[in-house]
DNA sequence: AGAATCATGTAAGGGGTTACATGATTCG
DNA sequence: CGAATCATGTAACCCCTTACATGATTCT
């Protein structure tokens, strides 16, 4: 019952947890308005998920009729839903190129669910990427077919590396100051 | 005659110009050989995108056959492709996030097939980064639903492009020495 | 009157992956 | 003898996007 497809059931079932009406359309206009330039979906993509993440069990769904308008189908989450989304939302992202879209999603959703539990994310975050660190740190280039490039190569990722912990530690504070 | 997808179509140019033997199973071997960590392709995309270039007119192959071993498609570079290669090489990356990819793949091919053209291509890299950042500066945090990590999302980008600029003024230095 | 909103979904296509089929040869 | 190498490709599948169909209502 664990989510498949990692940005988008996370994102969802996030949404559907903050948008108080829980039907397809209405998490469209609530995720373009809370999540734009972090993250966007093509909106058929949502109900195409909707139906898969019904089918695991992560949410359940009903039927409303209105007069004059398409029916709705309102989802509201499931306890396995619940745990999956915990569990997403809590885990640090294993790539630092997943930094920039998946963890600034997670941590969007936890500063409005759970605030006191976002220094937890941002340490374990650094903790993943301090080990990804220590383990580049311990070459001195890259194994491309070019020593130069090798070399530049890795001293960009470490660069890259190394500017995502600073703005981490950072995080710290700030999220401690917004509380 | 354009390049059309655009790390694989010149990476596997840029494979055909350097690789002695332009048939899809050495370029395999010569691209994981060369560029592994940095870009990567399925053996089996290979294949169909020689077979798309050469549709385009970007490549020609010629058919050997070979006692006791499978017949080769070995492809030679046409001057239409030669164009579309270096025009993409020389273009910089307009997006952050495809620096660490495809900007170190154009770098790695010009390094080895021109070297003297490698600071244009950092210098023209540099200037596209700075208008994206003189774009990002003027503003104090991006529009997300929550204030608080609309300005975390800010200064995350902020400090990405400041690492990745860094990194290219350097980059200037490190090629003209290995010069 | 025409455009946008409400609301759900299907269809088609692009880009990529893994697995598999073939069949001789050479290496351990 | 079994495994890897040589060499090309097809088939099936995943993820995601744009375009479109539907049809009443409300805004400009």
């Amino acid at each position: 019952m664990a989510i498949e497809s990692f940005p988008i059931d996370g994102a969802l079932l996030g949404a559907i947890m903050l948008c108080p009406d829980g039907h397809g359309y209405a998490l469209r206009n609530w995720l373009s308005a809370n999540l734009n330039p972090i993250w966007r979906i093509a909106p058929s993509r949502i109900y195409f998920t909707l139906a898969r993440m019904e089918r695991a069990g992560l949410i359940r769904g009903t039927t409303a009729l209105q007069t004059g308008r398409p029916p709705r189908r309102t989802f509201h989450i499931t306890p396995a839903g619940q745990d999956a989304f915990w569990k997403w939302v809590m885990t640090p992202v294993r790539h630092l190129r997943d930094v920039r879209v998946e963890f600034l999603a997670k941590l969007y959703f936890l500063h409005r669910l759970a605030p006191e539990r976002a220094a937890a994310l941002v340490t374990a975050e650094i903790a993943a990427l301090e080990r990804i660190r220590s383990r580049l740190a311990q070459r001195r280039h890259l194994k491309v077919g070019d020593v130069v490039i090798g070399r530049l190569a890795h001293t960009f990722r470490l660069g890259q590396l190394q500017a995502t912990l600073d703005w981490l530690y950072n995080c710290s504070t700030i999220l401690k100051e917004a509380q």
